[in-house]
DNA sequence: TTCGGAAAGCTAACCGTTAGTGCTACGGTT
DNA sequence: AACCGTAGCACTAACGGTTAGCTTTCCGAA
């Protein structure tokens, strides 16, 4: 058994970040494209093999926050007050994660994304596994008063939710229309 | 101006069919990630380059319907009968989507395409340029009477409905409970 | 027939990614 | 305190998809 308690740990949460950080400043300062990957591993001073040990893949370097986007999520939905239903726990969060990337100093960042279909792309196959682990967490919770397709279904919606909200011109705006066309198709499903 | 008359559309159309159909008998022949580009290229007897002419990356080459699929979609949506609301159009094209790809023979792709993770990325991020080609035609029609994120909103509800019920067991049922929540989604947004 | 240009070809590389192998240092055990 | 087992990291070398640069071929229009 091991509950390792120490040094091993910090010293490769350490390395991780050294990468995080420094290929994210590259990235900034010379374009995500002009940036390869030898050159993160050398200004960072580790083995290109290395920095694929901490990331399975280049653009996996930019979207350093992927695993806690999925656990605020599915937490939304497992930690919410006994009597809150679901959707507007979902609406919260969701809200949330939206204010987080549109605000403050995220603008750089999301501009390369936006103009890299390398990191677009990846972006696109993250969210669907965030709304296939949201789908399990909300199957979790109401089969089979819904049903699967239903829960699978409003995982999806959500994502969209997310991802439509942050590329609208006025993204709570957008979110209030959406989240209110998600509650509508959640209703509808509301057995008898 | 040019209206070619023939040979030259001819020959390169018969080029990339040759190239599509090598590809794709290799592909169930051998397992997608056996089979290299070279080896493709060789077997249709075409330079690798011009391989590259006609399709925009290797899984290009297993989703060759990629452009019937999106003009089926808006099409859909600009050939209905006058009197026809968006969303049952929507649906009798989804359904007949669905049916198509999960009858006949069409059963080894698909598992092909499941059991590689790069065809079921390049699958994903083409659903959604085809969400986005969605969103534009309902745009056309619908704004101002709704708002452009309601119309791209449905539109990447009708995808995901595909999507969803393509994997699921029941696809046919799956496509009736998606579609009643995305019924009640576009009901949800009518203009007083 | 001649000429512009599109299609196809070849070579050679670039770049992300992965084996394969071995070394080092940490952590728990004796 | 000495001792393993193993996790982290390094290095080399390659593989495979993709592209650039340039040449060749051949259709179609004038």
């Amino acid at each position: 058994m091991t509950v390792p308690t120490g040094r091993r740990e910090r010293k490769k949460a350490a390395t991780r970040q050294k990468i995080a950080d420094t290929a994210l400043r590259l990235f900034l300062e010379r374009g995500y494209d002009a940036v390869g990957i030898r050159d993160v591993a050398a200004e960072a001073d580790v083995a290109v093999t290395t920095l694929f040990s901490h990331f399975p893949a280049k653009e996996a370097l930019v979207f350093e926050q992927d695993a806690d986007f999925e656990q605020r999520l599915t937490r939304a939905v497992t930690d919410r007050a006994p009597d809150e239903p679901l959707v507007p726990a979902l609406r919260r969060e969701v809200l949330a994660l939206v204010r987080h990337c549109t605000g403050e100093g995220a603008g750089p960042i999301w501009h390369m994304i936006d103009s890299s279909p390398a990191l677009r792309k990846y972006e696109e196959s993250m969210r669907l596994r965030h709304a296939e682990a949201l789908a399990a967490t909300i199957e979790a919770e109401f089969v089979p008063a819904r049903t699967p397709t239903v829960c699978r279904t409003i995982a999806r919606f959500a994502i969209a939710a997310y991802t439509l909200a942050r590329e609208a011109t006025e993204p709570e705006a957008a979110l209030d229309e959406i989240f209110q066309m998600i509650e509508a198709a959640w209703e509808t499903t509301r057995p008898a």
